[in-house]
DNA sequence: GTGGTCTAGACCACG
DNA sequence: GTGGTCTAGACCACC
């Protein structure tokens, strides 16, 4: 996992977390792997992991059981489902736009592109 | 011009002064507003507007000319239009695709908002 | 460390780290002083090495790692001296050729002052 | 006339009258053209060349007649060669040969690239 | 007048 | 602790 510098670490932890969720890494009612391990395996300090953990806890999405660890919350994948899918077309689809406006790019040609993206 | 958080002030103004150009409120070879006078303009301190020269002039788009002020650079225009969309659909637009492709969203979907957007 | 006045002391500062990581005080991949440490070792203001080091991490010299600091990049020192030789054998050199020509100084006499200075 | 904007314009054409007038474009005696003219010629404010004037009478190069304008001084060419012969001794070279030791480039390399910048 | 540099001190997010 | 940004105010050389 290689971080990029314009994004907080921890950020992009939890977001990966989100995916992973999504994917099945972590099932609905799983025990993640410990702050310790986690930040191992992706090599970062601790204090990082813990802070990506409590950054989801706070949304519900994992839940901390005392002593035991963090566990994927029951209704995770959907609601990590709708609200990335909000911000997805209340913002970056809008964002996209704007952008393509600014730059006097025609909608057909995006279209293009998108759809040659996906069958790569 | 009300500015945002999450972005450094000297970038948004960077980019800000990047669209006046494309958008011909700065024609190349035209002067720029005094470093001073900009920063009294949009009520931010001269140092960060020189900061925000400073960036433009390191990529190319404006020239300074000693004790006379910022000028457009020639080829300013072609050289913003470029780098804008390189990275629009070098990067953005595949974030989009993969981010729509992790969130099981279908092509079309997309391409209809889009398009929706387009028609606002 | 003292500085010349006609030359920016942010500039001086990141010359000399330059040639620090080119003699090894700073090896490839090890960290430098932070931006406070250094400030107040060279007894300037923080801003100043913050710009010297902001320099050299847009040439790819150096790289800075979110919380934890600089660290000297792969490569520098290779990148740092190909970049010197370069400016050395297109502009330094070129430009004394020029001037002694102008000024009608044959090339025996400024070959002999080289390898005079060289022997001292 | 093109100008670089590492250093400061005034000198830049100080520098090149100095080079005209041992050129013998300005014969000792002779009269320069007038700052207006000169200024129109070069394309820069008048105020500049009016200091590289000074500059240059400071320097007993040039002197100004009352009402007439000036002109260049006899025993200019001399006092200009060696002067310029002076600070390409005792500093150009000097820091030649400081910035090709520190770079670890051999003696004869330099000479041998001299020598080929001669015979272009 | 212009840009360029520097200082001093502050606040913030990040690790 | 770290870097990053911003402010306020100063001084300088140059045009």
């Amino acid at each position: 996992m290689d971080f990029k510098n314009n994004k907080p670490i921890f950020l992009q932890i939890a977001e990966h977390i989100c995916y992973e969720i999504l994917g099945g890494t972590y099932p609905e009612g799983e025990r993640l792997p410990s702050v310790r391990e986690y930040a191992a395996e992706v090599e970062v300090n601790a204090n990082t992991v813990a802070r990506s953990y409590e950054w989801l806890s706070q949304r519900g999405i994992i839940e901390s059981k005392r002593g035991m660890g963090y566990f994927v919350s029951q209704g995770a994948k959907e609601s990590i489902r709708t609200s990335l899918c909000e911000t997805f077309f209340q913002e970056t689809l809008p964002d996209v736009v704007a952008q393509m406006q600014k730059l006097g790019i025609k909608v057909n040609e995006v279209v293009q592109h998108i759809t040659e993206l996906c069958h790569e």
